[in-house]
DNA sequence: AAAAGATTCAACCGCCTGTAT
DNA sequence: TATACAGGCGGTTGAATCTTT
């Protein structure tokens, strides 16, 4: 993917320094959006989507760069617990970091690693080392089955300056089923853990504990609708509303 | 030092959704 | 209602880089 690969006019492959150069100038000028228009208006050989990505995933002044830290990883780990590979929605949870990204280090560092040890040590709560980083969590995956959504919905993308009660009244559909209901007692509550009001799994941020008690004697529609639209969905998960990038 | 294998991650592809006409 | 188009997404690829032998 090294060479640049020219057909029908349009550049492929890596992206130059001049590229690079020229795109960011057209953002800063026109702004982001129409991307239609964007390698007319920078000069570049490029497709749209070509040059969406490389803003988005690379130029963009918000993205971070470097190692994924413990707390970033954690949080990757339990919300794609929760959201599956929805990478557009854990990356808009994660400042900095893209989807492109999460993706990637799902992928590289993370997938194999809680597969195999989901296999070597079931039931038990298990922790992986990565360079410098350590990783506490449950080998147990529940994945999102209950609901199937399209990642483009419209009610799944949320507003960047949506409140956490607007965010968790786009994501969640009102009065959803007993076997939703259970998946997310069942993300939230350890195993045979239901009763006690003990922590879930992860690291522990403190809000895991909070959730789990949240949730005891909540079993119907109306409470289900209480919950989210009184408690703070993201505490739940022991992080808080970012910009999206 | 060199070859082989493994890993990383930027970029592409195809598909889906929303919107305009 | 049907169609076209743009934006956006997840899956996948493959070159570059790193590690091991």
């Amino acid at each position: 993917m090294g060479s640049s690969v020219e057909r029908y006019g349009v550049r492929k492959g890596a992206w130059t320094t001049e590229e690079d150069f020229l795109l960011r100038k057209c953002i800063e000028k026109y702004g982001e959006g129409k991307w239609h228009q964007v390698p007319v208006r920078a000069g570049l050989r490029r497709c749209r989507k070509s040059c969406r990505l490389r803003w988005l995933n690379y130029l963009h002044p918000d993205i971070k760069r470097g190692e994924f830290k413990s707390d970033e990883i954690d949080l990757i780990i339990r919300l794609h617990k929760l959201l599956g590979n929805k990478w557009s929605l854990i990356a808009g949870r994660i400042p900095g970091r893209t989807a492109n990204d999460i993706k990637n280090y799902w992928n590289s560092h993370l997938s194999e690693k809680l597969a195999a040890r989901s296999d070597m040590e079931k039931g038990k709560c298990i922790t992986m080392n990565n360079q410098d980083k350590s990783i506490t969590m449950k080998n147990k995956v529940i994945k999102p089955q209950p609901w199937t959504f399209s990642s483009n919905s419209k009610w799944l993308r949320c507003p960047v300056n949506a409140t956490p009660q607007e965010t968790v009244s786009n994501l969640i559909p009102k009065s959803p089923p007993e076997e939703s209901i259970l998946w997310w007692k069942s993300l939230l509550v350890e195993d045979g853990e239901e009763d006690k009001g003990t922590s879930c799994s992860g690291s522990g941020t403190g809000g895991e504990l909070d959730a789990a008690f949240v949730l005891q004697g909540f079993e119907g529609e109306g409470e289900w609708d209480n919950l989210l639209m009184n408690g703070n969905f993201w505490d739940l998960l022991g992080t808080e509303q970012k910009p999206i990038i």
